[in-house]
DNA sequence: CGCCTCGTTGACAGCGTTGTCCCTTCGTGG
DNA sequence: CCACGAAGGGACAACGCTGTCAACGAGGCG
């Protein structure tokens, strides 16, 4: 039958249950040599500590919640496999819990989610990340947390991020050093704050280099292919057509290259389109799209580094360390993009 | 403090702890009087089971086991989101289980998942459907699954599939009907049972309706776009060019059109090309591709419903209801295919 | 009218682990 | 050689729930 206990362990090795505990656990107090046999023991007869057992009598569970409100599968895939990398060589799992940040009762769900699963830390991700009732609840709950791509409040809680503004302002300055002067923008959910900084970045970059952006060369967005593609009708319809269109996420790219294709334009030659993310589909499309990497792997595997690590200095009784990180994105220039005509 | 016990609801309601528990559960032998006070005392006090002791005091846990091999985003969050749909209102949670189908370890990975969370259920995505070595582990733990898009020794345990053979009879016929004679195939991973599946389907319609396939029109590939854009360079290269290619998956219709594009052929003018699965990007490109819709979510859901229907009946002694349940599949016809010039 | 059955309820013992507390052992300094 | 402190290790009680079994009262039946 698949699975010895704790007390098998500890019969094996000659050495109490709670020893057999101290070594699982990493807890001190114990030589080197007892260490050693029951490691020895427990690897010979393949015992895994039982993980309800382990949640109920301690603390808190071995489970990272992983609350999300994000259309993207794309999203949630890469959140969910940077969240397991971190956390699986140390025996933590990760559930994903699907949550509508819009709702009213977001706050009931995540107390129930917390009472139900009591959960070692949760991962954020945007836009809950700024949802104040969400926050309220795990702090009232003592469960720490880390917030990805957070923006309001950004001191409140140990977060992970990227600079968004930088990144929005870095690939306008590529378009504009290709020779683009007539840059257009589609915004992205009003909900996120990333879009807010995107918008920031590009707006910020253009100005410092002087050029001009009409007001209506800045689209309303969702995040969506579809508001993409409305966008992308409505600029490319314009008198003044922009030579570039800069879409804060991929989907609203691929939107507004359709826009494009169905206008008989061609991108790049004569539009050049570029996006914000870095899918997979952005690869997959040909030409290939020029976007940002945002490294949402990178970021979700090292909010729950950082969640680990906070768990056990706060067993030990220390501070928390530095309290968030930003990780650098890189531009993908592809083939969407290119000089002027 | 966020969480009651079951303890707080039984003395608020005047009754045992035990009569919670049956109330909770759904066991019988209540009267309708005092379930409906424990229900309200329940409600009122917002009152949430605790997942571990749950699990651990009954032999079974309330996780669902997600095993999954597939690189593609998509297809993982279809998965998931299809299992939660069939198991939220019933208290059962999702774990995805990343595995290796192609591991030598992969039976030991399965016997360690097993005995650390012993799940209620376990889900099988393909490949893994069709791991002997998993298989053997599962029924080693008594523990039930269902296989989706399994092939192999289909009465072996319970399954939810689609016909992938008729899918791709149905789509070769699509193709026929527009006027093409001359279709390739772009064959999918040989590890998937629904590659074969398609293939067989696709050569079966060619054959009924009296077409010939020249050995160079099969082309080998592994699901991924790169294998589908070799596969597509192979083939409009040929000297007796194909008007159609039917690529076995979405990303390789993908890779075959932007083949297509760089070989400066029009899709669908010059050559129509079509998929199978349906992903949100198929409807992210222009045109939009032509493919075959798996309803994965639908899948997935009913698996986790048949799961949990068998772990009723299962309490309850009787037998295991039928063996499987195959889905429909639909297709859809988009802006990749047209009648050949 | 007593006996048996059935539906309903509660008392109690685990489930496999961790936290607490205490005892033992060993090394060190006086 | 003894006193003392620290480290190592064990006994035992939780943790919150479910399974088992026994107790109880209400009917049905002979």
């Amino acid at each position: 039958m698949a699975g010895y206990t704790i007390f098998d362990v500890a019969r094996e090795a000659g050495v109490s249950i709670k020893t057999v505990s101290r070594v699982i656990n990493g807890e001190p107090n114990v030589r080197a040599e007892t260490r050693a046999k029951v490691l020895k023991v427990a690897d010979d007869l393949d015992y895994q500590p039982n993980f309800s057992a382990r949640s109920l009598a301690g603390w808190r569970s071995f489970l990272i919640g992983a609350l999300v409100d994000n259309p993207s599968p794309a999203y949630i895939h890469d959140i969910q496999m940077g969240a397991l990398e971190g956390c699986r060589a140390k025996g933590y799992r990760i559930m994903l819990e699907p949550l509508d940040a819009r709702s009213d009762q977001v706050g009931r769900l995540t107390r129930q989610m917390l009472s139900t699963l009591k959960p070692a830390g949760v991962l954020l991700t945007p836009p809950l990340s700024d949802v104040p009732a969400v926050l309220d609840e795990l702090n009232q709950a003592r469960t720490p947390y880390v917030r990805i791509g957070a923006a309001d409040d950004i001191a409140r809680a140990d977060y992970v991020d990227m600079d968004d503004a930088a990144a929005a302002a870095a690939m306008t300055a590529h378009l504009i050093g290709l020779g683009h002067r007539w840059i257009a923008f589609i915004c992205g959910h009003p909900d996120h704050a990333s879009a807010r900084l995107r918008h920031e970045g590009f707006m910020k970059a253009m100005h410092e280099h002087g050029l001009d952006v009409p007001a209506d060369y800045v689209q309303p967005g969702f995040f969506s292919f579809e508001s993409g593609h409305a966008a992308g009708v409505a600029l490319l319809r314009l008198d003044a057509r922009p030579t570039a269109i800069f879409a804060s996420n991929d989907d609203m790219a691929l939107g507004a290259i359709a826009a494009a294709r169905q206008a008989e334009l061609d991108v790049p030659s004569d539009v050049s389109i570029c996006g914000f993310d870095d899918l997979p589909t952005a690869l997959m499309v040909w030409p290939q799209l020029t976007t940002v990497h945002q490294p949402v792997q990178a970021m979700a595997r090292a909010a729950v580094e950082r969640l680990l690590a906070n768990l056990q200095s706060a067993r030990r009784g220390h501070d928390a360390l530095d309290r968030g990180q930003t990780l650098a994105f890189t531009l993908k220039l592809r083939g969407t993009t290119a000089p002027p005509r």
